[in-house]
DNA sequence: CTCTCAACTTATAATAATTATAAATTCATA
DNA sequence: TATGAATTTATAATTATTATAAGTTGAGAG
């Protein structure tokens, strides 16, 4: 578990982090640092957003969890740290994960000179909700 | 040439549309509002952020250019609007185009259910410049 | 067990890219 | 060339995020 690879980092366990991670940890949502804060909140009622920020940030360089840079506004944040490809419904704004065949690629890897690291993968369309839900409306 | 395309969609041909596209128009460098108004300021000096803001959403609306969201801070912008990779140094913070063999894909298309129109492909790490140089310092 | 202190959290202010607003200007057609 | 809608401009507002500094605490040393 998580708890066990922050201690090797030499990260503090403080009772904050560990409720980031609870709520990250099999969340398929992808919540983005305010969702987070305004989950945790009530349950933390001393907890600060820089405290949320901080977290996200020091989790995601101790490759914890992945920034999900999707929207051009805000940062919305992954437990799976493993690269993978995400879609945003322009409808309703959810993002999901989304494995496209082909397109998984071991790192690092070199192409034309290019070291690549790391890699992401965004797709932008209509999720089968709203699909459906505009189906519906025409009937 | 774009000046066509513009006319056909209803957008007025201003000098500091012409300008923005042709500042673009063929460069590699991909660079961000704040540059191309950086660059055009002197040529116009009555030019304000707000117009190249505009102009850039425009364009890109009108499909006749695309954002590249590949850092988390601010947009860059591609002349190129045909999805294709897209690669950030992280020690020079330079953009390059660079296309990975197998990625491409036509869209749209559907995957599990979700509707794919478009897609963005970001590869981080480090680029030819940057490997030489820091081979250099190692010598 | 409790002392100690670096790490952490918190409140607050600051930053910076972008967006909104409204008045002045101008492109493009009649 | 007159007209009006589209555009540009200056300015203010927004908003996610980062920086700062003071107070708090987790966890290893003794």
């Amino acid at each position: 578990m998580a708890v066990n690879r922050l201690k090797k980092l030499g990260l503090k366990l403080t009772p904050q982090r560990l409720a980031i991670l609870n709520l990250l940890e099999g969340n398929k949502k992808h919540p983005s640092a305010e969702e987070i804060y305004s989950q945790l909140k009530p349950r933390f009622p001393s907890l600060s957003p820089a405290t949320v920020y901080n977290t996200l940030e020091v989790l995601a360089k101790a490759g914890e969890l992945q920034e999900v840079r999707i929207r051009g506004d805000k940062k919305h944040f992954d437990s799976n740290p493993a690269p993978h490809g995400h879609f945003l419904c322009r409808i309703c704004q959810s993002i999901y994960d989304l494995d496209v065949e082909p397109l998984e690629m071991q790192t690092p890897f070199s192409v034309k000179g290019h070291l690549v690291e790391g890699y992401t993968l965004y797709f932008y369309g209509i999720c089968p909700v709203c699909q459906e839900g505009s189906k519906t409306k025409l009937n």
